[in-house]
Parts: C-alpha cells; structure tokens; sequence
DNA sequence: CGGGGCGATGTTATAGAGTAACAGCATGTC
DNA sequence: GACATGCTGTTACTCTATAACATCGCCCCG
C-alpha cells in the first residue's frame, strides 16, 4: 500500500484522489463540500501522518494571507470527520484523511511511532472480536477506535 | 462486574483495594509511591469515570489547602501509568485505575457514552486479531489501543 | 422579486490538556 | 556528614478545543 511507501509514490495523486472522491460523494449526499472545507481538506492530505488541527490552522492563514480562528478549522473538521472523509487519531489529537471514504468506517489504524505516518486498515477480524465480546458483556457497540503503536515495516529495516 | 453496576456496590472497597494492591506492587518492585503519588491515585479511582487530570488537581490542590502546578499531577499519573495501576483513556484524555495491576496490560476499555462508566477489558481474542493482522503487514506492535464507544448495560436499561 | 430561514463563517474570549527549564528538597548510601 | 539520585515546587508557555454571539450568503417559497 502506497500509504507505508512514501518515499515511493506521488502524493499528489494521493490529494487529488481524495479530493475527487470527496466531490462525488458530497454531491451524492447533498452534503456541502464548501471552499474552506474542501480546502482544510486538502491540508489533512498533506502527508500521511496525522496532522494537528494547529499545523492545518497555520497553513490555512498563510494560503489565505490572514490569520484565521481555531473554531474555522474545528467546525471544517467535524463536517469531514462527519461525512467519513477524515478520521480523528484520538492518541494523537490529530487528523488523518481517510483511505477509502464511503465504505464502512471500522477505525483502526497502525501509527508508526518513528516516521509518524498511519496506516488505515479494516480488519473484519478486529471487529468481529471487538463485537463477540461486547456482546457476551450486553455492551452495545457504537464507535470501536484502535489504534496500534508500534514500527512500520519500513522503519524497522531502517533502524536494526 | 462491578464496575458496570456503579449503582450496587460500596465504591469504598474499590479504592480501598486499589490502594492496597499498589502498595504491595510498588513495595515488590521498589518503586516508590509517595504519599503525593497514592493521594493522586485515590483521586483517579473517585469513581469509575475516566477523569481528566485538572479535575484531579482541583480535588488535590482543595485537599492540601493550596494551589497545586499541573505538573505536579501529570508527573504522579506518569509514574502511576508507567507501573500499570492507571490506563490513559486517549479518545477522552482522562485517566482511569487499572482493574487488574500486576497483570498483562492490553489497553482495551468499553466506554459508555451515557454514564461515561469506563470498563476495562483483555480479551486474548482482540489481541491476537491485532497481533495477526499486524504480522501480515508486517508491522511490529508496541501498544495497542482499543476505546470502544458505546452503551453499557445499566443505560441500555434505562432508555429504550 | 423580496423576505424568511437556515446553514456556514467570522470574532472574541476562555477552558482544558500537556510540557520546558530550572530550583530546591528529601532520602538513602557510603 | 557528604554525596548522589530522584521527587517536588515554581514559573512560564504551547497546544488542543469549545462557548457565545454576530454576520453573511444562499436557497426556497410565496
């Protein structure tokens, strides 16, 4: 998967596809893909690491040459995050684009602790355990986050 | 579990209990837990809600009669995290006593969004399905997160 | 075409979470 | 008793996030 590669590929594709996709399904739902959303959108996809809603904030008031409020970039992130289009990293309070929006969201990633990036994943397996034993305990299952620290592939050749 | 029945049991035994496991944990290991660093314990097990760490310096800074430094609690919850009798909930930044100190540590937790009861699980079932689909992507895993957001018992009973 | 309503954005202020750098104190060891 | 080490205190600061209220713009309906 190009998300573990970075060095490999061509990350504009990356921005384009997500912008694309974001397009199509807004458009399907009648949901409003503003210029500022689509824009904050844009600054999530900078890089596959998780991005902290300051470093996007920064970004935002330099492209649009004035300072911008928090509230501007939180407000455009709970809409993404709403519409399926970024996911929340909740150990890092940072924000990551999602690797295939409007399919169904499990949330589990792999956080690489030494080049930072994340690595959506879906494993039908995680979530099927996460379901037998919410269910064994009458717990009702809502919003299932995992979230695995550890070493990407990559990194671990890197470093012995 | 008691924890999931915070109506029905004497919550004095909890932190009782938790206090006297960590004295004997830390005593076994030489690990040293001040009288700040059990005070800041018994305020994490005021209940069986994860609690945020100023919520935690208010009741101490009340305790002591003056003002405590954030930093103050931040360092007695790294070490109480670092010897494994307090779990850092990261969808809630808020702390929460370890149910079983002394053993495996998974990190895996039912949050109920209703109460905000918070109860800690290890389930082998959820841990291997990680540790599987992480070797066949070949990523090492450090710490694995699990917070699954939802509905606890109790709640479910009380609103249709 | 005009008004009404609603959702999006702007503004200001504030709360909550966490860390850096440095000073001082206590506790055990030799 | 002197030292070393680790715990605690102090001050200041950064980052993350939300509240409350004003305004703008767009679409719909009449």
């Amino acid at each position: 998967m190009s998300a573990a590669r970075p060095a490999d590929h061509d990350h504009t594709h990356c921005i384009a596809d997500a912008l694309t996709r974001a397009d199509a399904l807004c458009a399907e739902r009648g949901a409003r893909l503003t210029a500022l959303r689509r824009q904050v959108l844009e600054l999530v996809w900078t890089s596959h690491r998780p991005r902290g809603a300051y470093a996007i904030l920064e970004d935002l008031s330099q492209r649009e040459g004035k300072s911008t409020a928090p509230l501007t970039v939180y407000r455009a992130l709970e809409f993404l995050v709403e519409q399926g289009l970024v996911h929340r990293i909740e150990s890092l309070n940072a924000y990551i684009g999602c690797a295939a929006p409007g399919a169904v969201h499990s949330g589990q990633f792999l956080v690489c602790e030494a080049c930072g990036n994340a690595v959506e994943i879906d494993d039908p397996r995680i979530r099927a355990a996460i379901d037998t034993t919410a269910a064994e305990r009458g717990f009702r299952v809502n919003r299932p986050t995992v979230e695995v620290r550890g070493m990407c592939t990559d990194c671990q050749e890197k470093s012995p």
